[in-house]
DNA sequence: CTGTTAGCGCTTTCAC
DNA sequence: GTGAAAGCGCTAACAG
């Protein structure tokens, strides 16, 4: 049974509200008292509880990270940026795992676990722009990756078309002529495929290279499965390509693994680039080249815009204190609009396009 | 503004503990009042308040997850396991990310968000038995992988000593007689290191073949670069290994890597043998023989465990309240001892020992 | 079966 | 500078 803050006070012969100050780190406390207090709450082992600070506050410190599958590396390794981000705000994280499921995606929208969260950070995957757009809840969002154009939530991503234009280039530079594209995606799921593709395109074009459909090959999720699968249709082709551009990391490790089972060398026979740099790929063989997105700097980004977020609501909130009665408050708003902010990013290139420089 | 429990029954026409009941799915209310309280829980879009219902109630539904590190596939498919494991009783996680570090690791032993958390389901690393078996705080606490045989927590794990064994009778069994053991660890972090050492050992005198210290190759950690690093020095033996036992599957993976550098193949020159199965051995050039915990098996034990323990706390916090009619059973039997649940492991024969079937 | 009431531990006016 | 008291929204203990 943990102390609490009166028994700190007891101890410390001091009132209940010192003792308070002295936790939260108020000013206007005596030195002499502010030891004292603070020799109780050590001898105590007093821990506030968060519940009761909520309760009462309306924060919590906590905010939720909502993204599709922990297990697929890039969502890993962003969380463990974002986690680690929130850390240094003083925030805690709850992850959400959507499994991509659009239910799950909703109750994300809708606010899950209200009250308890001060915000959330929300990687959509099956959620297209009109349902993001149409959000109830009013607890502070970041989007990263989709974007909402109508919406009024920040937003945090790279520049995806930009990004995916410098990969097809990097493949036309090295000579490459035709170049295909692993990862188009039909459903709603795709705003990431179909800017990669966007990006796909414009590159081609940049190179004075001819689109041509049947060197698009569409998958269904961004796994690994999809790409060795995507890859074995291209293979078939007559002319198979050349090179590919795989929207994924992990599609283009699974390309890889397709060419091994067919003793197609890389990249001497198909130069494959992937997107996302994860961990993998820099020790894959071949290793990867790719589009690395700074993962730490969206972190940080979505983090700042969270906690601008929160600081608003804070200052407005405690403006707006007094007894409501019949729903009248029109309560000045004066929140910033919806910002749009793009994290860098830059191609890596390694093994699966250049080869092995030293044997 | 979300609505409240008391505007509800408002509009309900009843009290607010009528509510609460149908919110709660008590008995006892009569299905008129029930569809009522329903219309107008929808119509408000009410939902209950976890801060006030965990400060009332001491339960949050919230439990933490404490890992070194997300990014490490083993973890994060294993965070993914618990995730869904605890939504499937109701629990919501929060992610904990100690890093390895010996301070962020107490800090999980004190207590993180105490009183917001149920309790904790954590993968030390850095942290001996000793000060594990030291701790202070009462949540609940379900031990993942290292084993404290003096405490009094409740602990999963596979036997790494009989996994390890059989990964190395594995490599005898195809006639690999200098075997490698890659990953041993010197550091107090070495729990799972040392167990599996340890069944190497015995794996290796089951097959009659003779310990040899230089065989043994030291990390710093679990990663693919120290895989990579203790591959090179293994190889660089006169003579060299002809199999390796790695303890992890990224070490495996990084040394598959440093085989790719050096032009040996795999399994002709050396065969190799991961532990953890992750999604990225599967498909690896070759693909990866490895030893696999059921992890799905591991996160639902814990979180059974877990259970469990919070079930006899409740139970014993409500019984301390008196007048509880209805008696029945004792059923009692108090909080059992801590605890030790073995899960089940498989090894999986791939091409990195096998080599390819078909081509 | 339903209503009333008293806090859970904390912050925060308001006095002193 | 410090103390006293009023709730935040909810649940559980009692009546009715």
């Amino acid at each position: 049974m943990p102390a609490r803050l009166q028994e700190v006070a007891i101890r410390a012969g001091v009132s209940i509200k010192t003792v308070s100050n002295v936790v939260n780190g108020y000013a206007h406390v005596s030195p002499a008292t502010r030891a004292r207090v603070e020799e109780a709450v050590a001898a105590l082992d007093y821990r506030p509880n968060l519940s009761a600070r909520s309760l009462r506050g309306g924060r919590s410190g906590i905010i939720a990270l909502a993204v599709p599958e922990l297990a697929v590396p890039y969502f890993a390794e962003l969380s463990q940026s974002v986690v680690r981000a929130a850390g240094l705000r003083g925030f805690t994280v709850l992850v959400d795992q959507t499994e991509g499921l659009p239910d799950r995606e909703r109750l994300v929208l809708e606010g899950i676990r209200p009250h308890l969260i001060d915000g959330v950070i929300f990687s959509p995957l099956a959620l297209g722009q009109d349902e993001l757009a149409r959000r109830q809840d009013r607890t502070p969002m970041v989007l990263l990756g989709e974007r909402v154009e109508a919406g009024s939530m920040d937003h945090v991503a790279i520049d995806n078309v930009a990004a995916a234009r410098e990969a097809v280039l990097h493949l036309a530079a090295l000579g490459r002529t035709r170049i295909a594209a692993l990862g188009a995606i039909r459903s709603a799921k795709g705003e990431n495929a179909r800017l990669r593709l966007a990006g796909y395109r414009e590159g081609l074009e940049a190179a004075g290279l001819p689109f041509r459909s049947e060197l698009v090959a569409e998958v269904r999720d961004f796994h690994r499965h999809d790409g060795a699968a995507g890859m074995a249709r291209l293979m078939a082709l007559e002319p198979p390509p050349d090179a590919v551009f795989a929207f994924s990391d992990l599609l283009a490790l699974g390309a890889l693994r397709a060419c091994y089972d067919r003793d197609l060398r890389v990249p001497e026979d198909i130069a494959v680039v992937g997107f996302d740099d994860i961990e993998d790929g820099r020790y894959s063989a071949p290793s990867l080249t790719t589009v690395s997105p700074d993962k730490e700097h969206i972190a940080r980004l979505a983090m700042d815009l969270l906690g601008t977020r929160l600081e608003e609501r804070t200052a407005k909130g405690s403006g707006a204190l007094e007894g409501t009665p019949a729903g009248g408050g029109s309560g000045g708003l004066g929140s910033a609009g919806p910002r749009d902010v793009l994290a860098p990013h830059r191609l890596i290139v390694r093994e699966s396009t250049a080869g092995r420089g030293k044997r």
